[in-house]
RNA sequence: GCACCCGUAGCUCAAUGGAUAGAGCAACUGACUUCUAAUCAGUAGGUUGGGCGUUCGAGUCGCUCCGGGUGUACCA
């Protein structure tokens, strides 16, 4: 790993601790918007300026004075702009560095971190709203990893709610269908896909239905069959359909938690208990909630309702307990069973609540973070605020954070052009939020089926003579990447207007625009063999100016892509990752046209191209690898 | 009502309080006998919704107004 950063915040920091109060995060790095300004600069004397009232310009004028001839790679220190303080870069020994250093990674954190995500109702399969959350929370997974933490991801299954009880009611109910035929029933969550908003409308529309679904409800929480066997089953196939779907997206899970061990386990019994010790839990006083136990949201002064009047606990209940199990203060756990087995062996474990089971070590997690969408902001905030911090202030590690995004929503044309009707307000709106009850949905297997279609067509225009094996294969790899990085190039907090010609795109910002990238490169490794990158210090006296502002500005690129990452995962903002990459390719692109690499003549200089290549391609894959964008053989 | 989010080029979006607000798409001009044109070079396109303030410095922070979205049940 490049990484020019530390090593100046390094310096900069032994020589500023002493005499100003300053912590090292203080100290940023960014590349100026000119490059005749310094290679990286930083703001550190604005910073002090402010803390000591002095002139900015002054405090730079002193730390050039003190930094000059210090810092190795450095061969400059300027002061511009008021109080930029500007390096510039003694380019050959950076160069000789970045060549010794860059199979350097992170160093182990010994931070146990769980991400859950994905958590979609097992009723039916995936649409575009939950590929989202599952990109993201896989991104955040392994960035983490990569970050040197200690990473459990988990999938969380409500599989006792109201939605698996609609189908429930719908296939054995309404359509009278009897178990034999449910099992024998072939893509089980592509059916109920479509029927499901078909039901629910049934049922919205029908007093009658309604009671009977309710009634189907209570039987399966009751585990009387027929109901519950099939609710189970429905739950077991549609979880491995989805977990398919995102084995797809190079998206895996290590642990499956559901509700109804919750509740068979009595979890909340034992979170009860913790928050009335701690009176976090108590009886409230307003006569309107008489009986009932609350939990006070400070933030906006509200009683929550936690254990309602006649001694039923709400829907919170189960979110508390299973909270306070992830960051293992609960002091209670579920037992463990094998559930699924990846071509590679890899196996994902789902809860259970049977002692017999086995006894493994999933959750208490030093931080946690649920990936839901910002509508869950209101409980996560009290479970977070009201719940997590006062219980583990003991431990001071312990953070319980909710990694929020808006949702994915369609615009009005896309909606048209599903076959809906829409009013004229609605066409007139900017989105339609999508709706899985409704059958307003565009499905993950649509999508990307889809995508490999219109791949498939472009591989074709290229590459007439392919065979069908070869074309399936990289028709795939740039659904993926394409699907991938649109799922998270968008910042976390703005609404995704979907649109199947913005999402069908390969051409400029997009995931196939950087799979590009990467096949060219190996294009001109195959022609001309691996090549052996450079071991000691070059001449790099031979770049022309042009050509030696765009290398070391890509080099530079690549050198802060660990700070990139760090910043993504602090931030919660994914989409930087993405962001920093495609700038990175946009740079190749521009350096691949201009200098050639197999056609040059001079030999040296021919190496150091080499290299450069050698530096991009690693980074890059790792990027890729983070993101789960899959490198194509050819394109 | 209260809380949170959004408003930037025709469209979709970037911009970590920092230097001349950047990309892609669409439009227009140019580059394939060349390491893959899914690319590259260029032209045009902006009162960052309005106003006031804080700051050496504001698209970014605060206040306010306008417009849009979401959440806020003894439903799950």
């Amino acid at each position: 790993m490049i990484t020019i950063q530390k090593e100046l915040r390094n310096a900069l920091y032994e020589e500023l601790k002493d005499k100003y109060e300053i912590n090292r995060e203080e100290i940023q790095f960014s590349i100026p918007p000119l490059r005749k300004f310094g290679d990286i600069s930083t703001t550190i004397p604005f910073v002090i300026a402010k803390k000591i009232g002095e002139k900015p310009f002054l405090i730079g004028k002193q730390l050039v004075e003190k930094l000059s001839g210090k810092i190795p790679m450095i061969s400059d220190i300027k002061i511009e702009g008021g109080g930029f303080l500007n390096f510039i870069l003694d380019r050959e020994k950076f160069l000789d560095h970045i060549l010794k250093k860059r199979e350097k990674r992170p160093e182990k954190t010994g931070v146990k971190v769980i991400v859950e995500h994905t958590s979609i109702n097992p009723n039916k399969s995936a649409h575009i709203g939950h590929i989202r959350n599952s990109s993201l929370g896989d991104t955040l997974a392994k960035a983490l990893v990569f970050l040197g933490f200690d990473v459990e991801v988990q999938n969380y299954l409500d599989d006792t709610g109201i939605q698996v009880a609609d189908v429930v009611w719908g296939l054995l109910e309404h359509d009278g269908k009897s178990i034999d035929e449910i099992l024998n029933m072939e893509n089980l969550p592509v059916f109920l896909w479509k029927r499901y908003p078909y039901y629910s409308s049934q049922i919205a529309g029908d007093e009658k239905k309604s009671e009977s679904r309710n009634l189907v409800h209570k039987k399966i929480e009751e585990k009387e069959d027929p109901y519950y066997s099939v609710s189970s089953y429905i739950s077991e196939v549609v979880v491995k359909d989805h977990i398919n779907l995102m084995e797809r997206l190079n998206i895996r899970y290590d642990s499956l938690v559901k509700e109804s061990d919750i509740i068979e386990l009595k979890l909340f019994d034992e979170a009860a208990k913790l928050l009335k010790d701690k009176n976090i839990m108590y009886l409230s006083e307003d006569p309107e909630k008489k009986g009932c136990w609350v939990i006070n949201y400070k933030g906006e002064n509200i009683e929550k309702i936690v254990v309602r009047s006649n001694g039923t606990a709400t829907y919170i209940a189960k979110d508390i307990a299973y909270a306070l199990w992830k960051v293992g203060l609960l002091g209670k756990d579920f037992y463990f069973t094998k559930f699924f087995e990846y071509n590679d062996g890899k196996i994902i474990h789902m809860s259970g609540f049977n002692e017999s089971d086995l006894d493994l070590n999933y959750g208490n997690g030093d931080r946690v973070f649920t990936v839901i969408d910002v509508r869950q902001s209101y409980l996560q905030k009290i479970i977070s605020e009201e719940v997590i911090k006062p219980l583990g202030e003991k431990e001071k590690e312990k953070e319980y954070i909710h990694f929020s995004y808006e949702m994915v929503a369609l615009t009005p044309g896309c909606v048209e052009a599903m076959g809906f009707e829409l009013s004229d307000e609605e066409k007139n709106k900017s989105y339609i939020e999508v709706s899985g009850r409704k059958g307003i949905a565009v499905s993950g297997e649509e999508l990307i089926d889809k995508l490999i279609e219109k791949s498939r067509g472009e591989i074709l225009k290229r590459n007439p003579d392919l065979s069908n094996d070869a074309i399936d294969s990289i028709a795939r790899d740039i659904a993926i990447g394409a699907l991938r990085y649109y799922m998270i190039k968008f910042n976390s907090n703005s609404v995704i207007s979907f649109d199947f010609d913005d999402a069908l795109s390969f051409e400029g910002d997009t995931g196939p625009y950087m799979q590009y990238t990467i096949v060219r490169i190996n294009s001109i490794f195959r022609k001309m063999g691996e090549p052996v990158i450079l071991q000691s210090s070059p001449d790099i006296s031979i770049l022309g100016p042009g050509e030696a502002e765009l290398y070391f500005d890509i080099l530079l690129q690549i050198s802060l892509i660990e700070i990139q990452l760090d910043y993504a995962v602090e931030k919660r903002e994914i989409s930087s990752i993405a962001s920093h990459s495609y700038q990175l390719c946009q740079k190749l692109n521009q350096y691949y046209h201009q200098y050639p690499v197999i056609s040059e003549k001079n030999k040296e200089l021919k190496e150091l191209r080499i290299a450069l290549l050698i530096l991009f391609r690693e980074n890059l894959s790792l990027l890729f690898g983070i993101m789960g964008i899959p490198v194509p053989e050819r394109m």
